[in-house]
DNA sequence: ATTTTTGTACGAATCGCCTCGTAGATTGGA
DNA sequence: TCCAATCTACGAGGCGATTCGTACAAAAAT
């Protein structure tokens, strides 16, 4: 059943704006999205991803409502556990170097890591 | 020009096997890949690969060996950078963090990271 | 009542990825 | 020499992602 695949970049964008604005109609999301996708477009995508159970949609109304399936944090987790998978080999320390390496974090971001790291050593 | 794109898994397939064994044949990336592919599919993507810049080609020798035109790192970072920008905000530490809950690290990785952040405090 | 607006459904075209078969050249061995 | 093995090039098919137009129903506005 659940042969769980990656959401795509479009969708990836569409679920975006729904994490952020909460359950929204197709004009909604395609207003939030500019003029980049016609609103069909959005309408189709939010078709197909409603069949492969990215988002939720509620037909009680006219208007349909679309709300993501899953919460942010799931999804971003399950990327990223992909993306370690696919170029790190697994290890998401590894990605997590990188990550580092790839951008600067701000003094509190990099304090929220500290600290998360401080809490693994009690938890030991 | 450089409309950098990410490379798509089965490239990046390829890549990975490119980087642990060095400059190979398109027999020898066929060989380490398993069963999983035909021949002519790793030598067509990597033909594809060629004229995208992934990857280099010698052809002095009629069997053309091939080798990563990026290093392990340069791919890794911006692949870290892409899944920021395309769900984390463009936040690497959200994406860190995430990281960090989405598969447990070593103690030695666990280490490691924490060294990394030690000199960050001596750097700044 | 008629027209305009707003909505869903759906088909079709395009595009990139990935697959592999076939053709043709070159090499190496019997 | 002749046959088998090996290599590159290339075309074409299949499939999923993405695009948008068109059709039609319902609602709102005139």
């Amino acid at each position: 059943m659940t042969a769980r695949r990656r959401p795509t970049d479009a969708e990836l964008a569409i679920l975006r704006v729904l994490w952020v604005q909460g359950p929204s109609t197709v004009r909604e999301v395609a207003e939030e999205m500019g003029r980049e996708s016609a609103y069909t477009t959005v309408l189709k995508l939010l078709q197909i991803m409603t069949d492969k159970g990215l988002v939720r949609r509620d037909e009680s109304a006219r208007t349909h409502v679309y709300r993501a399936a899953r919460s942010e944090r799931v999804t971003q987790r399950q990327l990223v556990r992909d993306l370690a998978d696919r170029a790190f080999g697994g290890s998401a320390a590894r990605l997590v170097m990188q990550a580092l390496a790839a951008r600067k974090a701000s003094p509190e971001e990099l304090a929220e890591i500290r600290k998360w790291l401080a809490e693994q050593d009690t938890r030991a």
